[in-house]
DNA sequence: TTGTAAGCGTTATCAG
DNA sequence: CTGATAACGCTTACAA
């Protein structure tokens, strides 16, 4: 900065000036001058001391604690960081993506908080609920801005999400009104929030039509995937009294569970009703075409991004909380 | 640091070096009290000042130019930020992702580099290959250390790549083998390097079995996902003298072609076969299942990471470059 | 409108 | 082994 300070003969304070927009602060000529200089020297400012002096970054760090050494490999965990990263650029952001293991209460998670590299977080958290809850409070105690993609938490904390629940109460009232009284209900072992509120709208379609539930029928088991899904629904499938629809807790898992009555000789739907959420990309095109609740994963990650920096640029409050709709597609699975 | 050093009665330069870990330079007892002292303060270096100081940030910036605005939302993009991501967190590196469009030649995509932000790139490209040609040549005439997802780049350049050609050598031998003799190609309008090495490898079969290419059944057009994959097959299957097989771009949109075969009363594979390129988590899932060339992004996202960090540390010269294998997926599907 | 100088939290140098 | 001191490149008072 000096450098082109000296080129242009003004003062590093001027350079300053201009690179932060402050264009009133001098004449157009100079304002040419300097901005030509910068030119001819390549000049970049350097994030590193700019954040050193003016303590922000620019930077919004992701921050996921999930099981799987694949986390980005997850489609619903793209389409959210895909919304973040469209708004991040848009807005001039950066975006910092960083993992840790559900296990032991670590701030490791914080580190770019911590140590100065983003000014604030989205919060993707898996796992179960107190630890859940006790990153929060620690992000929160720290002094940090943040969004948690988990409606379960205090008013206070800044929360974006879908109307999961009364998709799935919406999706499981349908399978109801088709004659399914024996439903069964799938999902990966380790706990998402969504999943959670899946599950309570399952629960909720049941007990208003008077269905009694049945443990047998739910199973929390293996990962998010097809292959997965297949083997949970499989010994589903199996039971002396199996379940004449499959909800599974996202597209993935229902695919597994579509191969697993084919491959058992039922028949989708006719034996046995199958359906999932998300409504990934190859929901529509599988066979049969996937019963699906749409979760509008890439409009969560935008509107969560555009909260945090409008809040960060002060012009939102924080305590904001966003509940998008979802959609129930109904195809030819269920 | 300062307060750190004050409560342990020692000097901030001893602090430094507890933080740096070089531990030789004090006694057992020091670093107790010290660290101690950090705990207590809950002490947390300051990335920026580390970095002002050092000129070495500890990330790495994936850069990615592509059309969509969507671009986290791409299977393969994400399993190749995966495995980087894995990577990178077990040795201690942030990452950061910043995208642009294939538009005019900007160096906006390299504002993590220049800005200090990063020490070194992930260059994941797509566009005209002039485009992509001068992309690389920027970033290399800048002095950064990256590595090109390209192995259409001159052979200094650090390049991590599958063996596409010869997967789609092996997977359009295997079509004639079948008795095929008409065979399309889809691919999205957008060019990126492994699809051009995936048509070269069709040409190379159709080559070697003397079938002569015919320009009607290369399709370029539209964009990655089931619907695009669809329409495009759609207007193949349309054609007066149709394709017996079609060989997809990848699984979106082989999952589309079948689609179209469906809506237009084909069989798959008895009246057109249809294969794709990725094999992603559903493709075994579909029907019928789809015959594919397996591409190992997770791992080429591992191997780009593990090379870049090798030699920023040091421990690899540059000039370096990793072809992964491919496996022919024979299913039901062609 | 422009210039000067202090200081952000580290690391490196060099003397004790 | 430890302590003082000078950068790193920028922003921001405050002075001219």
């Amino acid at each position: 900065m000096r450098d082109v300070a000296v080129r242009a003969g003004v003062s590093v304070q001027t350079v300053s000036n201009l690179v932060n927009e402050r264009f009133h602060l001098m004449t157009d000529k100079t304002r040419a001058r300097v901005a030509q200089a910068m030119d001819e020297l390549g000049y970049h400012p350097n994030v590193a001391a700019r954040t050193l002096r003016s303590a922000r970054t620019g930077t919004l760090a992701f921050l996921i604690v999930d099981e799987g050494a694949r986390f980005l490999a997850d489609p619903m965990t793209d389409l959210v960081v895909a919304g973040i990263g469209d708004v991040a650029r848009d807005r001039d952001y950066a975006l910092l993506i960083r993992a840790a293991r559900p296990g032991p209460r670590s701030s490791a998670l914080f580190e770019p908080l911590l140590g100065n590299r983003a000014d604030a977080a989205f919060l993707f958290l898996s796992g179960p609920r107190e630890l859940r809850a006790w990153y929060i409070e620690r992000v929160a105690a720290l002094g940090f801005d943040f969004v948690a993609f988990d409606h379960s938490t205090a008013p206070a904390v800044n929360a974006v999400g879908a109307d999961d629940r009364e998709g799935a109460r919406a999706l499981v009232t349908h399978l109801i009104e088709r004659g399914h009284e024996r439903l069964a209900f799938t999902a990966s072992a380790a706990p998402w929030p969504m999943v959670e509120l899946r599950h309570a709208g399952y629960l909720d379609a049941l007990a208003k039509a008077g269905i009694v539930r049945d443990p047998a029928l739910e199973a929390f088991a293996g990962v998010w995937s097809a292959a997965s899904g297949a083997a949970v629904a499989g010994a589903l499938l199996d039971l002396p009294n199996r379940p004449t629809a499959i909800v599974a807790g996202n597209d993935l898992l229902a695919l597994g569970a579509i191969r697993a009555a084919s491959e058992r000789g039922l028949r989708v739907p006719e034996d046995v009703a199958v359906a999932g959420f998300d409504d990934f990309d190859f929901a529509e095109f599988v066979r049969p075409p996937l019963t699906t609740v749409r979760i509008p994963g890439y409009e969560l990650g935008r509107a969560a991004a555009t909260g945090l920096i409008d809040q960060l640029e002060g012009r939102r409050a924080p305590g904001w909380r966003v509940t998008l709709p979802v959609e129930l597609c109904l195809r030819e699975s269920a």
